[in-house]
RNA sequence: GGCCCCAUCGUCUAGCCUGGCCUAGGACACCGGGUUUUCAUCCCGGCAACAGGGGUUCAAAUCCCCUUGGGGUCACCA
């Protein structure tokens, strides 16, 4: 099943991997794992202002963080001058381009337009029209040496064999000029595939303006690279049915450029957070812990007293309450500090207008029970002192929860004693008792 | 502005190529209900779209044209 499926990524490292770069990577990923070919990575620092050494490795990292590998490269389009001045001096001696003078800028060279082709076939959009008499002639090689990147990158994927260019649809009239090139030049054309832009929540191109654009910034929002994949997976590309949740191997399964549509997306964060809390349910929690560490660090949280067990079990139970990571730090920080935050209504509502009999109660009883890590034993302790009362359970458990967390909600409230410990526990209701019901 | 692309629920989309099975399906969000010690999860139900106008046809979301709207592109940036 061997197959010369050969696709490319390119980005220009001029910044972060931006999130509709990611995409294009992505489908150009999937396309070459279905069909198993190869992708090839290059970096097109032809402009030597803005491209950076940092980019290229913000790139990087951000690929590898998705899963997005590749075959060759990464090639440096910087490095590849040779190459790019052969194919210049070819169309010259051909008659294919000319060189121009610019007093300011010096010397280059320009690609000269005769062809009249009138389109091109897209695998995404069908038919392209074009004019290219409408073209001027355009630059090829700049006069600082560097190659254009219409003719950088047509060489490349001609010199490489690149049978498939899958690209975002802003592409779309740059492809009749180098279409001319690779004809002026000799190649084989590739297949073109233009995929549609991935816009923001309001419609416009996605910018600065529309808070996280690049991959970085959902990572350190706390997002799951798999959550992150399969939502821009289906930014304009659907398996043809219903599951919206699918692993790689389906994508890589189910991928196909026939399936990808025309129309451009926006961008719907609340989906994604959605689909992020899929993912962090579906996690194993000894992984989804790794995740949450860093978080846990940064807030300065007292993780290093704590044990992997006694982790792993408030994870476990707070698995299904928080949507990104850092969430985890906000639901869960009375577990780890004792300067609570109490949240008035929480406290207006089940303590002050509530029976202090109750948590005084709770307090004597809590404090002849013997082993904290029975649900059993706290269970019956509690219930006893409602069965006394003749109330409901949620009576007593909304004070104590808010009692020990300063919010009315949280995980069970026996679990929630039980990670907090005897002392934490008694404590807090020691404090309570003195603090909100003295008067 | 010239040229190019696009147009189904608020959003992501299925259906369009190969007209009839579409009284247009799914998901997120939203609203209601159930489960629950709270919240979340989970389950059930509901709201909600073929941009407009002309054709073609026995029949159009599906094909054609126009209008409108949106986007892209017009660099010695990629």
């Amino acid at each position: 099943m061997d197959s010369n499926v050969k696709v490319r990524f390119p980005p220009s490292p001029t910044g972060f991997l931006h999130i509709g770069g990611a995409r294009t990577a992505l489908y150009n990923w999937l396309f070459a794992r279905h069909n198993n070919g190869k992708m090839v990575l290059r970096i097109e620092d032809t402009d030597r202002q803005r491209s950076t050494e940092e980019a290229t490795q913000a790139i990087l990292d951000s690929m590898e963080w998705l899963g997005l590998d590749w075959d060759e490269g990464p090639y440096h389009q910087s490095e590849r001058l040779e190459i790019y001045n052969e194919h210049v001096e070819k169309l010259l001696k051909d008659g294919k381009a000319f060189h121009v003078d610019d007093p300011e800028k010096g010397r280059a060279v320009r690609f000269k337009i005769t062809d009249e082709l009138t389109g091109f076939d897209d695998i995404v959009h069908g038919n392209i029209k074009s004019d290219t008499s409408l073209l001027e002639d355009f630059v090829i090689r700049k006069a600082d040496g560097f190659p254009a990147y219409n003719f950088a990158c047509v060489v490349d994927d001609g010199v490489m064999g690149i049978t498939h260019i899958i690209r975002g649809d802003d592409h779309l009239s740059n492809t009749p000029r180098q279409i001319a090139i690779y004809k002026a030049l000799g190649f084989d054309l590739p297949k073109f595939a233009h995929i549609p832009m991935i816009l923001g929540e309001d419609g416009s191109r996605m910018s600065k303006r529309h808070g996280a654009t690049s991959v970085t910034d959902y990572r350190t929002k706390g997002y799951l690279p798999d959550a992150i994949v399969n939502f821009i997976a289906l930014l304009g590309w659907s398996p043809g049915h219903d599951q919206e949740l699918l692993t790689r191997q389906e994508m890589i399964e189910k991928f196909t450029l026939k399936r990808v549509n025309k129309t451009s997306s926006q961008f719907d964060f609340t989906k994604l957070d959605w689909m992020n809390s899929k993912y962090i349910q579906d996690l194993p929690v000894g992984d989804l812990v790794s995740e949450l560490q860093p978080y846990i660090k940064d807030a300065n949280l007292e993780s290093d007293v704590v044990s992997d067990e006694w982790l792993h079990k408030l994870v476990e139970l707070y698995k299904e309450r928080f949507r990104t990571l850092p969430e985890f730090v906000t639901l869960t920080t009375p577990f780890f500090s004792d300067e609570i935050e109490y949240e008035d209504a929480a406290v207006q509502k089940h303590l002050k207008k509530g029976n202090p009999a109750l948590i005084k109660d709770a307090y004597e009883k809590l404090k002849e029970v013997k082993d904290f890590s029975s649900i059993e034993e706290l269970e019956s302790c509690l219930r006893s002192i409602t069965t006394e009362h003749n109330i409901g359970f949620g009576k007593l458990a909304q004070p104590i929860r808010v009692a020990l967390i300063g919010k009315s909600a949280s995980a069970g409230i026996f679990e929630t004693l039980e990670l907090l410990g005897k002392d934490k526990t008694l404590n807090r209701l020691e404090h309570t008792i003195n603090t909100f019901l003295s008067d």
